[in-house]
DNA sequence: GCTGGACCACGTCAGAACAG
DNA sequence: CTGTTCTGACGTGGTCCAGC
């Protein structure tokens, strides 16, 4: 019989082990076609820094997807959902991804961001001055964009239970423009910086002098964490990267659809099986039952003989 | 009409089982 | 040993139905 079940499956409850993992999807308060909220813990990293407190350090960013590809806008922002999505669900997906990513040699900065206190800027918030608001990748097809309106947050919520763990979140204030989108994805690249990415196979990583030093003191002396968006740390061109990306999204949506599929089958056939027993059942009672008369009817035609 | 529970189908993940 | 397949577990969304 096809039905012999291995009967241990030992799954991870979801939340508590992902939080011990690079990957941990927390909030994802995504619309269709309006991002909103996302946060992505990482892990912990020598650099404390404190989310919404008087030491907060706070980015103002909007990662803007602008899908110039040939097929429709609407079919973008699906894909990027799915990619958001994909990321959110599938840790450890994302983790060998980004592992693939990754490597010793350090990455060329392409664009980097200095700090800034201005004038006026709220007690809790030091918001970046941003020189240029929208980034375009190697690719051509992707811009990412800084928006002084927008938010970005990154810090380490040392209240909220989950020691350890960085809090990366972004949000889109304002009115984006159209196809908008957040950063996706972050990691604790090999060399041990922060590695947050966006679309486009660029990343915005943590300075290391600001690293180094806690963000408590950072915000006595008035330092601030400064962040550089650059191409992730490979020694590999871009384009093969991106190639290597696009080979691991074909593979595992390849892997989910075989997966599926086999899943739909599986159902069937357990559906089928438990069909099966089910007529067994009622053949077997039909059996009892003709078999229990027929007994009576054997004792009832020996006890008339008897008498 | 609203709500809550039961049921179903589906997608996804993780781990066991299996094949080469 | 590695890649693939199978399947239990979990989460989610839709539908139906009884109770209010």
């Amino acid at each position: 019989m096809w039905w012999p079940q291995h009967n241990l499956c030992f799954r991870h409850p979801i939340e508590e082990d992902y939080s011990s993992g690079i990957w941990k999807k927390v909030n994802c308060l995504h619309g269709r076609g309006s991002p909103a909220v996302t946060l992505v813990q990482l892990p912990s990293t020598p650099q404390p820094s404190v989310i919404q407190s008087p030491q907060i350090e706070l980015f103002r960013l909007v990662a803007t997807i602008a899908e110039t590809d040939e097929s429709a806008e609407s079919e973008g922002v699906i894909d990027s959902h799915k990619r958001e999505k994909s990321f959110h669900e599938d840790p450890l997906t994302g983790k060998k991804i980004l592992n693939e990513l990754s490597s010793d040699v350090p990455g060329v900065p392409k664009i980097e961001e200095e700090k800034s206190e201005e004038e006026g800027t709220p007690p809790n918030i030091a918001a970046m001055a941003v020189p240029t608001s929208i980034y375009q990748t190697s690719t051509g097809n992707t811009v990412f964009a800084i928006a002084q309106g927008g938010t970005i947050q990154i810090s380490n919520p040392g209240s909220d239970g989950v020691q350890g763990l960085q809090a990366l979140t972004m949000t889109n204030s304002g009115a984006p423009p159209p196809g908008a989108t957040i950063v996706q994805y972050a990691a604790q690249s090999a060399d041990g910086t922060q590695q947050f990415f966006v679309p486009g196979s660029q990343v915005v990583v943590q300075d290391e002098e600001t690293e180094l030093a806690p963000s408590h003191m950072a915000a006595a002396t008035g330092d601030m964490p400064t962040y550089q968006i650059r191409a992730p740390t490979t020694a590999l061109p871009q384009g093969v990267v991106m190639q290597l990306a696009e080979e691991a999204t074909r593979k595992r949506e390849l892997r989910l659809m075989k997966t599926g599929k086999a899943c739909r089958e599986c159902r069937r056939k357990k559906k089928e099986y438990v069909k099966c027993l089910e007529n067994r059942v009622a053949v077997l009672e039909n059996q009892n039952k003709t078999l229990i008369e027929e007994l009576k009817a054997l004792k009832d035609l020996y006890c008339h003989k008897a008498e």
